[in-house]
RNA sequence: GGCGCGGUAGCCAAGUGGUAAGGCCGAGGACUGCAAAUCCUUUAUCGUCGGUUCGAUUCCGACCCGCGCCUCCA
């Protein structure tokens, strides 16, 4: 059965299916390389390679295509400011993305085209556009797009029924481009930037002049590149690009080619931080580094974003990274039962995590089932603990062991969940602790109870926690992980 | 003002016209010299008020509250 995912246009769940023995075309515009990506573009890139998975394991080949915009406002700004060349400023930025989407267990796209190497697309487009009556070039050597010239603008975000009056300023308080008034109309976006002289050295030539594209417009030409003329299959990104980005996209795209651009549209919630929208202002913006610092693994990181459907903005809190990670300790258990029940070793795990043979009737159907209704992670992952609280391992033989470890490892594989990972970073003992420890430990090894007590309420008043097994010992900092 | 999404246990969060998954935390118990870890048990009537219905948390209406977008944003 088709994977069943909710349609921002159609505003209905619809299957998603791709032409027959085509693999699926889905584009998501991807980050602004100009600083590293905070957990609310993950939350969407997370979400993205989630759905991805899910479709793998369904049968469905996907063609998943991710754009970098490494030219805008942002990027130029930063470069110059780092005394850097655009490309090399958004080269390390790029780097640095790479490694967190490693990090999150997130599959590289197929295909990540750059805005500035499609540069001559990009001309080429607005070429088209212009010729077509649906864009005009200013005096000063602006592009813009008519967007009177398309009938069906504002489809997407119903701007039908808005009312699309001009506004003096936008959201984050900011003028609307006061030096725009060469527009023909306030709706009307830029395709083509004239150069000015904060630019420095980031300009291209055009048949307008020096200057470079706008925002919306390499989206629409790298499409077109990346998938040779064909109508996109899903297109994904944050409910914040509904508009005016998509719309924009769909605009140019559609005026320029005569075919829809994009048959059915992916747009995930917002992530919240402690009950509000993330700011740097309100000290709430995480980055994936941030959380490492505090001590928790990418994975929990993971697991803490897809806990929550994607249609519903999710709450983020440090608690809920704390719930992550013992909800994964508790997976790790559970295969660690099936490992054994199958005689296999806890490095055995990999090969059961992958997309092929599935095997998830039975016991994980369930889980299975949400997963094809609409991406609901969140009641996947409570079917999949309905199974590991009924633990079956112990009344299975060795080969059933193994058939539900391959169910299970399927579905660790949808979900994008490795197990068995990274160890969190444990603080350094200090020498001090250690001896104390020590000397607590051959304390309880002489049966020396009344000492090795007192030495560990010691130890706890230095906030320091003894964790023995039966032949060691662990000092951990007693401060609850954060 | 326009468009959209929500209000479910201490926290996070699914879901259904027939009295509500799951995770975390907490509590109790088992185990342990004591702890830790682990295991077992345990914690809700679903924003408010009406309506429809044999029956609503789930459908309809009104209201209250929170959040997002309205050309910066994942």
């Amino acid at each position: 059965m088709p994977v069943q995912l909710y349609d921002t246009h159609s505003r209905s769940l619809r299957p998603l299916e791709a032409e027959t023995e085509q693999a699926l075309r889905f584009y998501c515009c991807g980050p602004t390389v100009y600083g590293p990506a905070h957990i609310g573009n993950f939350r969407t890139f997370l979400l993205q390679d989630t759905l991805r998975r899910v479709l793998e394991v369904d049968g469905q080949p996907v063609h998943h295509v991710r754009n970098l915009t490494d030219v805008d406002d942002k990027t130029i700004k930063g470069a110059m400011q780092a005394g850097l060349t655009l490309q090399d400023f958004t080269r390390q930025w790029t780097e640095k993305f790479h490694a967190d989407c490693t990090a999150l267990n997130c599959l590289p796209p197929h295909d990540e085209p750059s805005a500035v190497e499609h540069i001559p697309q990009q001309i080429a487009l607005i070429e088209q556009l212009i010729e077509q009556g649906h864009a005009y070039a200013t005096d000063e050597g602006s592009v813009y797009f008519r967007v009177s010239s398309f009938e069906n603008y504002g489809s997407l975000s119903r701007l039908k029924e808005r009312e699309l009056k001009p506004q003096s300023k936008n959201s984050a308080g900011q003028r609307n481009d006061a030096d725009e008034y060469e527009r023909e109309a306030v709706s009307d976006f830029v395709l083509w930037k004239q150069r000015k002289p904060e630019d420095g050295e980031n300009f291209w030539k055009s048949p307008w002049g020096e200057g470079r594209p706008g925002w919306h417009l390499e989206c629409s030409a790298m499409i077109e590149s990346s998938f040779k003329g064909a109508t996109l299959d899903l297109h994904g990104g944050g409910v914040d690009l509904c508009f005016p980005h998509h719309e924009n996209e769909i605009a140019q795209s559609e005026c320029a080619h005569g075919r829809p651009l994009c048959k059915h549209w992916f747009h995930s919630a917002h992530l919240m931080v402690d009950g509000a929208k993330m700011s740097k202002s309100l000290g709430n913006l995480y980055t994936l580094d941030d959380l490492r610092a505090k001590g928790f693994s990418p994975m929990a990181l993971r697991y803490a974003l897809i806990a929550g459907s994607y249609r519903q903005q999710l709450n983020f809190t440090i608690e809920t990274l704390h719930a992550a990670q013992s909800a994964l300790a508790k997976l790790e258990r559970f295969a660690t039962t099936l490992l054994d029940k199958a005689g296999q070793k806890t490095s055995d795990l990999k090969a059961y995590i992958q997309a092929s043979d599935p095997k998830l009737t039975g016991r994980f159907a369930s889980a299975w089932e949400a997963l094809g209704n609409n991406l609901n992670t969140s009641a996947a992952l409570g079917a999949l603990f309905g199974v590991v609280g009924s633990n079956p391992a112990p009344s299975l033989n060795e080969s059933e062991a193994r058939d539900t470890l391959s169910a299970f490892g399927a579905l660790l594989y949808a979900l994008g969940l490795s197990l068995f990972t990274e160890q969190v970073a444990k603080a350094n003992t200090p020498d001090d602790i250690q001896a104390l420890a020590q000397e607590r430990w051959e304390a309880k090894q002489s049966k020396d109870y009344a000492r090795a007590d007192s030495l560990r309420k010691t130890l706890l008043q230095k906030g320091w926690l003894i964790k023995d097994s039966v032949d060691s010992y662990q000092v951990e900092p007693n401060d609850g992980q954060t």
